[in-house]
DNA sequence: ATGAAAGCGCTAACAT
DNA sequence: ATGTTAGCGCTTTCAT
């Protein structure tokens, strides 16, 4: 009798070991043969050659749990994304899957459609399957968890905004700037009253956002009323606010709008009100989604350099997970130009 | 001294092991409860309060490498785009999702990019992560790959459509049907000629779509002539087709566009010869993305039940996952309206 | 009601 | 140039 077999010798040999046996080898030299460390171990080209050729034959497929429970490493990350929606999910992984380069890691993207409870199981699903790190687009309210998935001790990276007092987790973000470069362009035009239609959020970029619009009516000498300043719940309509501020007196003659949907929706409602758009009142917004330049919009934005947000962020991530104990990134990624569409024109007088 | 330690006491004490030793219990009981077979094993309710205590305490993470290596099930199945543009990709994860109910199963989406080679790296990237199984809206020329996936053993379901002759395989997909809507619909608005605007294709779903034409057109007692039907190479452009059948003697006054984006071409091209449509030439396409029904375009169109695809996609898969062995499935999802837009009108006479 | 122990498939010291 | 071996952290039969 031969000493106990551990890995059953079944018909379909799958295992690294079982290889190994079939050809009379150690699972040693296996290993390193299939890891392309032969070179450096000095295995007989033939021996190579046989145990390429047996693993093709048998169609040996090694198990990355084995392999990942073993090295502490599993070359994937994880990508948490609070929706799929447009373009935006899908250019920000192509710059992910540019950012990862050559590092044969895979980006394993999950979905939580903006509940909170969901984003908790999923991170923690991945924290569980131990990738390698995360990139997360953060939803407004999710700090305590992730802080868990930090001192749970992976590498996370948030992508296009961070909740704000986390400063100890690396961002990459688009730079605040681009508001500047909306605004500028509607005083440019001659617009005085240029009123923010926004989101209540307290993150990192979203705050930014709303300074670098007070900041760039100061740099003007333009008032900055806060009655101007309209900040929504998520999801909820902008109908009530914006012909709350169209009846008053001395009416704002351009909006700003923080996102497309937003700008979209004014369109709408100045319609509505039999206002027309840009002769009446301007509308611009920042980002670029297809809708924004839809031939039935064509508003008036600034371009968002997506796929650069994600290869920053991947970038960023590698170098965490090279160096855990680095200082956290905090990186904007600028750029993006203005595209002046049909919704921004002078100022009436 | 006492027996060989295993699992270091480190500091952190993280393995299930770890935090047996650390309670003076055996793993056994630590897992089982961990577990929530804590009831069938009859574990002392004092004992489990203990285990969940301190599992909070040291904020215990379970390895999922570990466990999937054992259980041979790892609770993640893949999910295989070519991309995720537009809302498509959306919509069929949130049909996974629904489809997978309650089962604890985690849906990791990755993206090929339309890359034959990317798609075969990520295809045995999960295959070696171990998933239960793979969703997979398959590239046309995938033949070998996804035959691979199968011998391999891990059940594989296709999305939306499914490469021709490998019925060994199931495959959830939008009934060819809506295309007769769509035709219909311009029979009826008195049209005798309709073009068909497709793609060269020999997946299963893309060929039916194309019988549905010509079925269609004969019921009706229409001529189904060759020439009527355009067959383009992926991503090639449509102008010089659509400008040839149109520069013809007693040319078509109606086109059926396979995709949408076919569709929204077609109207530029039609505007650029100086045809007015629908007055000179009506459009209809089948599929709804938002661009569709965009106020610049509102294409006539049959709406797709995306979500039910993705949700029959994934009851499917877990039914094979369940029994392996099984028949495969083939489902037609029924259903999605027509949409009339301003894109179709009556038959010029 | 709880524990001992084997082993999932792999890698990487440490031999020889 | 190749082999031995000890785990990685978990589940699960079989004991007690």
């Amino acid at each position: 009798m031969t000493a106990k077999i551990k890995n059953k010798p079944t018909g379909r040999v799958t295992t690294l070991s079982g290889l190994a046996k079939h050809l009379g080898l150690s699972p040693t030299t296996v290993s390193f043969v299939l890891n392309g460390q032969a070179e450096a171990r000095k295995i007989a080209p033939e021996t190579i050659k046989r145990i390429l050729a047996a693993a093709e034959e048998v169609d040996y497929v090694p198990n990355a749990l084995a392999r990942g429970l073993r090295q502490k490493r599993t070359h994937a990350i994880g990508v948490v994304f609070p929706h799929l929606k447009g373009d935006w999910a899908h250019r920000i992984t192509q710059g992910i899957a540019e950012g990862l380069g050559d590092s044969k890691t895979v980006p394993l993207i999950v979905c939580h459609y903006g509940s909170g409870e969901l984003e908790r199981e999923l991170l923690r699903s991945l924290v569980e399957r131990r990738v390698d790190g995360i990139i997360c687009n953060p939803l407004a309210d999710g700090f305590n968890r992730y802080l868990q998935v930090r001192d749970r001790g992976v590498p996370l990276v948030f992508l296009g905004d961070a909740p704000k007092g986390l400063d100890a987790i690396s961002y990459a973000a688009w730079d605040p700037a681009a508001v500047g470069v909306a605004v500028r362009h509607l005083i440019e035009l001659g617009h005085r009253r240029i009123a923010y239609l926004g989101v209540r959020d307290s993150r990192t970029i979203s705050a930014a956002r709303r300074r670098v619009y007070r900041d760039t009516l100061e740099e003007a000498g333009l008032a900055c009323s806060r009655r101007d300043i309209v900040l929504n719940e998520p999801g909820a309509d902008f109908e009530a606010p914006v012909r709350q501020l169209l009846a008053g007196p001395d009416r704002p003659t351009a909006f700003f709008a923080l996102y497309d949907d937003i700008a979209i929706s004014v369109l709408g409602i100045l319609r509505a009100q039999g206002l027309r758009c840009p002769e009446d009142v301007s509308v611009a917004t920042i980002g670029d989604s297809p809708l924004v330049s839809a031939p039935g919009h064509q508003i008036t934005t600034v371009s968002c350099p997506v796929e650069e947000e994600g290869k920053a962020c991947a970038a960023c991530l590698e170098q965490i997970i090279q160096n855990p104990k680095r200082d956290p990134i905090h990186r904007l990624v600028p750029g993006g130009g203005l595209v002046v569409g049909r919704t921004t024109g002078p100022c009436p007088s």
